[in-house]
DNA sequence: GCCGTTTTCGGCCCGACTGTTTTCAGTCG
């Protein structure tokens, strides 16, 4: 069984136990579990075949659970788990994603009225049978239909995070447009720049805290895109859009907009970190500062928070309790991360030679305009018939008017002949020599074929990165976010056949893919490969996207000096 | 169930909002 099948198990175990009613801090234990699992770039399956005892290394897994990841690697079950799940209505789970509902109604209902699925909770809701149990009343019945309505309406799934930024970007303009706000800041995982967004958090400070905060409160809840206001109180509201996002706004006091910033951005386990860290000092944070005491000693800004807990300023993308804080505790500073304005070039482009929408010189006009000193347009090799994939008379076509282009424009920009050559079934590409030694920029990539065996993957991958021409292997696990799974293959044997045959790994950055993503870019940079950020832009509205690959590799810990694209083009040159 | 510079037991982040009561439990982030 894989990371993400021992992490469903520990998650549903750990629901389980909540629904039956057992110590908080035990179901807690094997949902921190679940979630560092669910983000492990090592695969559980090879750590447990080369030692058990890497399983030591990794946080909140102690003997118990290491004992249960060793069983499921092994045997794909856990005793335990089967045990457990003889006597428990599958519904009973399901029910966890209604809003309001948590483990101890859903235990009520169920002791009470033997309530097992959304179906019987809906019909007892509509016969009027729970507002009678205890605690329970008029109010709460109505809300429980209303919940089973969104639940049914609005997929669970997290948002891309271009959308997610867009409606955020709208709401922070719209709530600026009020009049009393001040500050204002989206948070949350937006701004930690995570590859899916779950709602979205947005911070302000007002200018009168006595009269304006009920003005921007109801400014807040009339947004025209606003479908449903969830909760409203004296400092925070939370509405449903019509898109289906949810959004919180937070009110707070300007002497605290570091620490309520610092708290909204989370994520949950980097905070609950901190807190422990204050609290091992005598200090209490929350979101309001940083307290010894009854006495405020900081909060203002987040830096103030991060000093308090003897930590030098943590980038928002780094904030995942995932050695940020021990880094920091131990080097007092961090390495300089990548920012987009060291982009010097996109590697990654089609034009209409393919499935691109716009021509190469439209292309190059908008690179031109982000103030890139060079570009590769790497158009589809011929086995992508469904992209009007290039053949060696289209591509030798292409090259001449590149270089027409290229006097055209004066060195203004440079266009570097590419291609994004097809990965056979076989491990071979899918153009022959002659064409790959006259190209710039090789970039590979595994369209099709995903579901080979994951000894036959990662054979293919490797015959592929080990053939002279390739200098780009591009979107490596193939995944669609909410869309497609990743192709299965050894991840540790590519990324170390990559840095070996001096193949660069590609932070894609259309949203759909983020591919790599933060936790392989990680474990690629501790084994010294070298990335390339591109968008794979297939119209002129898409070099944009370069913000998202710049975030993921900011989030897997990079340096300029790690991304092949902030280089001149003579540097990157040479170093191929 | 995990963990340890208060270490092998006894803790485990902290607060807002809602609906039910009338001081708080449940849910959520």
């Amino acid at each position: 069984m894989d990371n993400k099948g021992i992490a469903a198990i520990f998650a549903e175990i750990a629901n389980m136990l909540d629904i039956n009613g057992v110590d908080f801090f035990r179901v807690n234990a094997y949902r921190k579990a679940a979630l560092t699992i669910e983000n492990l770039a090592n695969d559980l399956r090879q750590m447990v075949e080369r030692d058990p005892r890497e399983l030591d290394a990794i946080p909140g897994i102690g003997r118990a659970l290491k004992e249960k990841i060793i069983e499921l690697v092994q045997t794909d079950k856990c005793a335990e788990h089967e045990e457990m799940k003889k006597d428990f209505p599958p519904g009973l789970l399901e029910m966890l994603n209604l809003r309001g509902v948590g483990p101890k109604k859903i235990k009520l209902f169920f002791s009470e009225l033997k309530i097992t699925t959304i179906a019987q909770l809906k019909d007892a809701a509509e016969k009027q049978l729970l507002r009678d149990l205890e605690k329970m009343g008029e109010k709460s019945e109505n809300e429980i239909l209303k919940a089973i309505e969104e639940y049914g309406s609005f997929s669970s799934t997290r948002h891309i995070i271009d959308v997610a930024l867009q409606e955020a970007e709208q709401y922070v303009e719209y709530l600026k447009q009020c009049g009393e706000v001040k500050q204002i800041q989206y948070a949350g995982s937006l701004r930690r720049w995570q590859e899916t967004i779950g709602d979205i958090d947005i911070l302000t400070t007002v200018k009168d805290p006595g009269k304006s905060v009920k003005k921007v409160m109801e400014y807040f809840t009339t947004y025209s895109e606003v479908l449903k206001v969830v909760a409203e109180g004296d400092t925070r509201a939370a509405v449903i859009l019509k898109s289906g996002i949810n959004v919180d706004l937070r009110v707070v006091a300007e002497e605290s907009f570091g620490a309520a910033l610092h708290y909204f951005t989370g994520d949950k386990n980097h905070n609950v970190k901190i807190r422990d860290l204050a609290k091992k000092k005598g200090l209490k944070v929350n979101e309001y500062g940083v307290f010894k005491g009854e006495k405020m000693i900081g909060g203002k800004t987040e830096l103030e928070i991060f000093e308090a807990v003897g930590l030098p300023y943590v980038i928002p993308e780094l904030r995942k309790n995932d050695g940020e804080i021990e880094y920091g505790i131990e080097h007092k500073s961090f390495p300089e991360f990548i920012e987009l304005k060291d982009i010097k070039a996109d590697l990654h482009s089609h034009s209409n030679y393919s499935d691109g929408k716009n021509t190469l010189e439209e292309m190059a006009e908008v690179f031109m305009a982000r103030g890139y000193e060079y570009f590769a347009v790497t158009d589809h090799s011929s086995i992508m018939a469904v992209t009007g994939g290039m053949g060696t008379k289209e591509i030798k076509q292409q090259w001449k008017e590149i270089e027409e282009l290229n006097k055209k424009l004066k060195g203004k920009i440079r266009i570097l002949k590419g291609c994004e050559v097809d990965i056979l079934k076989n491990g071979e590409l899918d153009f022959s020599d002659e064409i790959l030694k006259e190209l710039d920029v090789v970039i590979i990539s595994a369209h099709m074929f995903n579901r080979l065996s994951y000894e036959e993957q990662t054979k293919r991958l490797l015959t592929a990165i080990e053939n002279p021409y390739p200098m780009i292997l591009a979107h490596p696990t193939g995944r669609l976010i909410n869309k497609r799974a990743e192709m299965e293959f050894d991840m540790e044997k590519v990324i170390e056949a990559c840095v070996q045959n001096k193949v660069a790994l590609e932070i894609n950055s259309n949203p759909n893919r983020l591919d790599l993503t933060d936790k392989y870019v990680r474990i690629a940079k501790a084994k010294g490969a070298k990335f390339t950020i591109d968008t794979d832009a297939h119209s002129v509205n898409h070099p944009e996207f370069m913000k998202f690959g710049v975030g993921i590799a900011r989030r897997g810990w990079l340096t300029k000096a790690d991304v092949l694209n902030t280089r001149s083009f003579a540097e990157f040159d040479t170093w191929f």
